[in-house]
RNA sequence: GAUUGCGUAGCUCAGUCGGUAGAGCAGCCGGCUUUUAACCGGCAGGUCCUGGGUUCGAGUCCCAGCGCAAUCACCA
């Protein structure tokens, strides 16, 4: 602890009566580049962290950052007092400081604050880690999130951008008529999704409780006692593996509307997406008309209407034959060594040829509905009126990730069961088993949105643990 | 779960053919009143991820384990 200022004068210097009038992007803004502020120059009160520090023998510069970025300020010694020009020299990268004085300019031209009196707020004990480079090693940036906050001006910029996201997602669907609700994240049975749920148990009760994989089941419910919109957003949980595009819990926005269908639910959702795009768009430099927005190599270009195509059209393009034609189907999956091809029904092997020859045809660069999906392989879904091969539902891919999908639900329950029946018959048997049927029936229709991969694609962020504050890791 | 890569100072990284553990920044001491990765002089700083093995000698080669990353599988 040499050379740190000692902790009781540290503690002396912590003042309950802080206030900071001005935050460090409000005094920036002050100092108008082309404005001569009038004497005698505003006074502003700041407060941040110090992520520079320059001692120039007489002249001390810090860089204070807080939430909205950086501040410079200067300390003369003759322009403090001696006890304030001892704390100037002895600061340390992450101390918080405050300070007060009038904005100006150096001769550099960077916007300044020169100090009349500073005091200590809170001594940094642990060395932080690099003024320039930020903080670059992945794992102790998931693992301390709070360094990564403040040491990578990045990481603040993409969680400050997640919260706008699901506050205009929560805006958008209260405009459009939806009501917000909450149900159970303990399920006595894990419904409403494919998905292998985690397993919890209640001791009072001498429960086995599944964390859920979905809302699905509790939100139709809803609708039944007489809610006719609903949404949730809220965290799901899938035991399943871990990428760059899954994470074990994750958040996602899911709505129901009564007696809809789902190409209304696909303008909802466009609009939606549009909305947050413009809305990320907003003062950024690299954005483009559309707006069109970076992610990694690619520009995604958000402007409406986003691209439809039917599964069919997809599948045809990418495999050069009808996907009823169940003779080159079978051929197809076997040359293409699909697992289980010779066991498999055929509409389960044209899911798997389409996520092949069909997923790649979808252009990167633009949002897409994928519409019209076989019945046979959506067995909740209603089957359309005027071929009941096909069902109304739709996914949106977008940069290649597939955000979220919709469909009307299925409302008579002979036709569902026996259906689901069928399905299960293709699938094998621990699968299966976290297939739950649906017990409660409403013509409805429901989207879902991923707001992880939503927030990443907004963002420009690689990797879903880049959006998400405090990611699973395994035990260090 | 599988494959591949990575793991060296607080941070970012070098480390050659197996031969005394290195740099920049951060830290400490000194100097400097307009710096923008400030600069100048000096000092200090190591569980080379962990455990075995080969060798006269291992950061380096071999085996096992742990963690992270990418790809695949599962899934959204």
């Amino acid at each position: 602890m040499e050379g740190l200022v000692p902790l009781a004068e540290a503690r002396a210097a912590f003042r309950e009566e802080l206030q900071v009038a001005a935050d460090a992007e409000a005094a920036k803004a002050k100092a108008d580049p082309a404005h001569v502020p009038a004497e005698p120059r505003p006074l502003r009160r700041v407060a941040g962290r110090i992520v520079q520090h320059r001692d120039l023998g007489k002249l001390v510069f810090v860089w204070l950052r807080d939430h909205t970025g950086d501040l410079q300020v200067s300390i003369s010694k003759a322009g403090v007092s001696a006890a304030d020009f001892e704390l100037a020299k002895a600061l340390d990268y992450g101390d918080i400081i405050s300070t007060e004085g009038p904005v100006g300019r150096t001769n550099k031209g960077e916007v300044c604050v020169w100090a009349k009196s500073l005091a200590l707020q809170c001594k940094s004990l642990a060395p932080p880690p690099g003024k320039w480079h930020g903080l670059e090693d992945a794992e102790t940036r998931y693992r301390r999130r709070y360094v990564d906050m403040w040491a990578t001006p990045r990481t603040m910029a993409t969680f400050q951008a997640r919260s706008r996201i699901v506050s205009l997602v929560r805006r958008f669907m209260e405009s459009r008529g939806f009501q917000e609700v909450e149900t159970p994240m303990m399920q006595p049975l894990a419904g409403g999704a494919a998905a292998r749920p985690f397993v919890t148990r209640h001791n009072a009760l001498d429960m086995e409780l599944f964390m859920r994989v979905a809302p699905e089941l509790y939100l139709k419910r809803l609708l039944v006692g007489g809610m006719p919109r609903v949404f949730e957003i809220n965290r799901n949980f899938r035991n399943e593996g871990v990428d760059r595009s899954h994470n074990p819990e994750f958040t996602a926005m899911e709505a129901y509307e009564a007696f809809g269908d789902c190409w209304t639910m696909l303008e909802l959702t466009e609009s939606l997406v549009h909305e947050a795009a413009v809305e990320m768009a907003k003062g950024r430099e690299d954005a483009g008309p559309g707006p069109a927005l970076p992610f990694g190599e690619l520009r995604v270009n958000y402007a409406k209407p986003f691209v439809r195509v039917t599964f069919g059209e997809l599948f045809e393009r990418g495999a050069g034959f009808s996907m009823f034609d169940e003779a080159k189907v079978r051929a197809e999956a076997l040359k293409r060594h699909v697992a289980d091809a010779a066991k498999l029904d055929h509409w389960l092997l044209v899911e798997a040829l389409f996520e092949i020859v069909g997923e790649p045809l979808i252009d990167p660069l633009r949002p897409t509905f994928v519409t019209d999906w076989p019945s046979a392989i959506s067995p909740l879904t209603r089957p359309r009126r005027d071929d009941p091969r096909l069902c109304e539902r739709w996914d949106i891919f977008i940069a290649g990730m597939e955000v979220g999908p919709a469909y009307t639900e299925l409302n008579d329950p002979d036709i569902q069961r026996e259906k689901f029946t069928q399905q299960l018959a293709g699938i094998d048997d621990e699968e299966s088993t976290f297939r739950t049927l649906d017990e409660d029936f409403l013509e409805s229709l429901k989207v879902g949105i991923g707001i992880d991969r939503l927030v990443m694609l907004l963002t420009d962020s690689p990797s879903i643990r880049d959006v998400i504050l405090f990611p699973l890791l395994k035990r260090s």
